[in-house]
DNA sequence: ACCTTTCATATTGTATACATATGGCTTCGG
DNA sequence: CCGAAGCCATATGTATACAATATGAAAGGT
């Protein structure tokens, strides 16, 4: 197995999704490879599956950069997931088990919890948002499906900001969760593909909002 | 650039499409390399594309494997391209312009051609067809969603097995487009993504037929 | 006879050295 | 002073050698 070039797209990954290396930064394989301690070669190859994966873009002359995501990017992005997940939703309604959903219930109640916190546990959140999400599109048992998917979930924009959520919206995602579990229990398709569109749609508005506030912060 | 990076990704693709490497074959970095005249290096950069692509799929070991499709990989593929072409052409009805509105039209008359000869040329007709349906999804204007689509489209299987697609079913597709350009006249997004979605399910069937009479056939 | 263990071989992973191309800077000419 | 052309520095592409790991076969024990 790979170890060096699994560390370097971790690595790589990492400083990517935390904003060490900010959006539009040129990468140099060779700075990269020190920084993990590893030669060039692995450090090639964990790029070539960052720029599957998305994060990196490519410069005519083969040069690397850190992805930059524009407003219609994001907009985009969110519109493709939305179609995507609740696909995923219809597929996964009628092929979930009773363990899987009891597993489903189980993390929802886990963001309730997070949420209740005096002040709110957005990292547990997220983690059991993102396990919940991706119960969803393991049920779904389309592979191809689940990997067109991994590569629109996690952008390091996206990531950063839903640290500013506000309490309103992550107890929406758990209503919203909840209605989930209700249309997967009932085994109906058609509902779970609206509520999971709907929810995208709104977990967009509600990135956005956070994301132009972010934004005027900054100025 | 890489040369002979692009030099085996073209080859190992090429072998891969026209079924000299058969479904399942293992691959030997080593062996590519020599069939393509270049070091291990650029091999292994092209299998890594190839594998982003699904041509290729990795044994736990990291060895390679020509990608494999079962049944349930076949229909899931359709069910996921019918999606996204249909998504593709509601936003492509609001955004082609004339000119590119009167290329596809270009293509479907090419089409028209194709199929009129006396021995249908199915050759031609799948390159008007690709031109085609690749010229919608850039009139998406979505980077993502083409990235997607791209992954889906070319493989092994469906290629080769249009070749056996009766003169019928090349009509039907002639007459599905110009529906779609219709649609597209009209800046109708909701008609035009009806009708991609029932033109590629209408194909996906097209192909089961043409499928399972290619492998009776072979017993 | 079958299972397990071990060793040989083949294949992939990694490092380094070298080739090549791109981008920027300097310099020369207008 | 501006623009263009050529050179130099730097980054990426490629080849090769070596290391690590998995696979399969053979041998020995139960």
């Amino acid at each position: 197995m790979s170890r060096a070039s699994d560390h370097a797209y971790a690595v790589i990954r990492a400083m990517i999704l935390s904003g060490e290396l900010p959006s539009g930064a040129q990468l140099s394989e060779e700075a990269l490879a020190l920084r993990c301690a590893v030669s060039r070669t692995p450090v090639r190859d964990a790029l070539r599956r960052l720029e599957a994966d998305l994060l990196i873009r490519r410069s005519g002359s083969q040069r690397s950069f850190v992805a930059d995501w524009t407003d219609d990017d994001i907009e985009d992005a969110f519109d493709l997931r939305s179609m995507l997940e609740a696909q995923a939703a219809r597929r996964a309604a009628t092929r979930l088990t009773d363990q899987e959903i009891a597993a489903l219930r189980f993390h929802n109640e886990a963001i309730a919890v997070a949420i209740a916190q005096p002040t709110a546990d957005v990292a547990a959140f997220l983690e059991h948002n993102r396990a919940f999400h991706e119960l969803i599109v393991a049920g779904a048992a389309s592979p191809r499906l689940a990997g067109l998917l991994t590569r629109l979930i996690e952008q390091p924009v996206i990531w950063r900001t839903a640290q500013n959520y506000g309490r309103d919206n992550l107890r929406r995602s758990h209503i919203e969760h909840e209605e989930l579990l209700a249309a997967f229990s009932r085994g109906d398709g058609s509902w779970a593909a609206s509520i999971m569109a709907a929810h995208i749609r709104r977990a967009y508005h509600s990135f956005l909002d956070a994301y132009t506030a972010q934004r005027s912060h900054a100025d």
